[in-house]
DNA sequence: AAAGCGGGGTA
DNA sequence: TACCCAGCTTT
């Protein structure tokens, strides 16, 4: 039997019950393959609920404002998914009328959509047969066909689609490119993935040349930065604090954290007390090792200094409204463990 | 072509 | 530790 076969076969009999696959509304397959970008089921599906309950049409999103949907975001990661989703939704609201485009190349042109979730869309919604490929099936295509050429390489792109598309069904694209995914997601995981009950075993090149660790081959990336951030947590008689919107480039760009002093090392009270140009009562470091969060790109290295004060300046907030701003996991996991 | 962008999970 | 995840955008 030939593998478009085998997978859309065993998709039907083992795929998952998830909310996205009883629908094919475009708003909810988009949202869907958004929150979904580099990001497990897991983590995702309640993401996917709470904004179709927040938001149940591309109408409803277009009306929020953008801090509203980042603060639904909040702890999902690369903010600029919830950026472009808010943007494209008014796009599609305000001068699409309400209507997606119908098809890979005009789905493509809207933010934050590349070839994967054009491809996922068009094949979904509207039964387009174009391949998508993404790490599930870059990983399934390489191990079954004994592909060596990098996945995250331009030649590697450029290959796994070609393949992709050789073997897509072209009369059911839409259960094909959600059975190989799922085929990936479930049965040929990364890590010990169980050959003994995979319908392509007979066929695999990587079972039978005893290469499943080797394959997909990936350059490998940069080792990650450390920063030193350094969080000053003002809390004035009034009981109010000032968080600050991080604008320009980087990370969380349009979230909310703490006034931030970066520095090139870790800083000892004297250090950070001489760089703290401000009149205050009392200064109390929250954590005496500095708390460790890494990102793929970064290790961050933070600290966070209770300063109290008399008062403070009239664009402060009061401490009881705090959680209302969309900030990094990093500030939020702070407010909780702190408990003001 | 390479870098930048999150946070959670696994081994 | 290192690697992975229903990737996209910018440099």
């Amino acid at each position: 039997m030939h593998i478009t076969k085998i997978l859309t076969s065993w998709y039907s009999d083992n795929k998952r019950e998830l909310p996205w696959r009883n629908t094919k509304n475009p708003y909810f397959i988009w949202l869907s393959e958004i929150i979904l970008q580099q990001t497990q089921v897991k983590q995702g599906l309640p993401y996917y609920k709470a904004f179709i309950k927040q938001y149940p049409t591309v109408f409803h999103l277009a009306k929020a404002s953008e801090e509203a949907v980042l603060k639904l975001w909040q702890g999902l990661g690369y903010y600029s998914r919830a950026r472009n989703l808010h943007a494209t939704a008014k796009f599609i609201a305000h001068e699409l009328n309400g209507e997606f485009p119908k098809d890979y190349n005009g789905l493509i042109k809207l933010k934050g959509v590349g070839d994967y979730t054009a491809s996922a869309i068009a094949s979904i919604c509207y039964n387009e047969a174009t391949a998508v490929v993404d790490g599930n099936v870059f990983r399934v295509l390489s191990r079954f066909y004994g592909i060596q050429t990098p996945i995250n390489s331009t030649p590697g792109k450029k290959e796994f689609k070609e393949r992709a598309q050789q073997i897509i069904d072209k009369k059911n694209p839409a259960e094909f490119n959600q059975a190989i995914m799922e085929f990936g997601a479930v049965q040929c995981k990364p890590n010990s993935p169980d050959c003994s009950i995979c319908p392509l075993q007979l066929k695999c090149f990587a079972f039978h040349t005893g290469k499943i660790k080797d394959l997909p081959q990936k350059i490998k990336a940069a080792k990650p930065i450390k920063r030193h951030l350094n969080y000053i947590v003002y809390m004035s008689d009034s009981h109010t604090t000032v968080l600050e919107k991080r604008v320009g480039k980087g990370i969380w760009q349009n979230l909310y954290q703490f006034p931030l002093i970066e520095s090139d090392k870790e800083l000892q009270p004297k250090e950070f007390k001489k760089q703290l140009n401000v009149n205050h009562k009392s200064i109390v470091l929250f954590n005496e090792n500095p708390i460790v969060h890494k990102l793929s790109h970064q290790h961050l290295y933070t600290k966070f200094w209770i300063v109290k004060v008399t008062s403070l300046s009239e664009n402060a907030i009061p401490i009881n409204k705090i959680n209302d701003f969309a900030t990094p996991i990093l500030i939020k996991n702070f407010i909780d463990d702190f408990n003001f």
